[in-house]
DNA sequence: TATATGACGGACG
DNA sequence: GCGTCCGCCATAT
């Protein structure tokens, strides 16, 4: 193995928010933190991008610090999460979730 | 190896 | 409360 670097920050991303459970939400930047690597929000959402279409990660619960939707150049992708995150029970304050009431935090070692 | 990009975050007006 | 600017760091080419 080569634990020396980052083996895959996409790799960590995947594992933790496939441990995200059902009806909560994060930010990308709690994520980032949660791997050890803050400011790397970026990152997080370019793993997402990355993510094929029959993924088993539920990347629709990975949305803005803010409580905001994302997405580059595909608005339908923010449909298709807003729909999963109320299928959930996850309910929606205008276009936006109420993360202080949704908003999940990982587990520490 | 270097340059450009990008599902973001926070600060400022 | 909303729009805009700068900064952060891993991936892609």
């Amino acid at each position: 193995m080569a634990p020396s670097s980052r083996p895959n920050f996409r790799d960590r991303v995947y594992v933790l928010v496939r441990s995200i459970p059902s009806g909560r939400v994060i930010g990308y930047g709690h994520v980032a933190g949660a791997l050890g690597v803050a400011g790397a929000a970026r990152q997080v959402g370019y793993a997402m991008a990355a993510l094929p279409p029959d993924t088993e990660v539920p990347w629709h619960r990975v949305i803005h610090s803010a409580g905001t939707l994302a997405s580059k150049g595909d608005p339908v992708r923010v449909l298709i999460q807003r729909s999963r995150l109320e299928a959930e029970g996850v309910a929606f304050l205008g276009d936006r979730v109420p993360m202080g009431t949704y908003g999940w935090m990982p587990p520490e070692p």
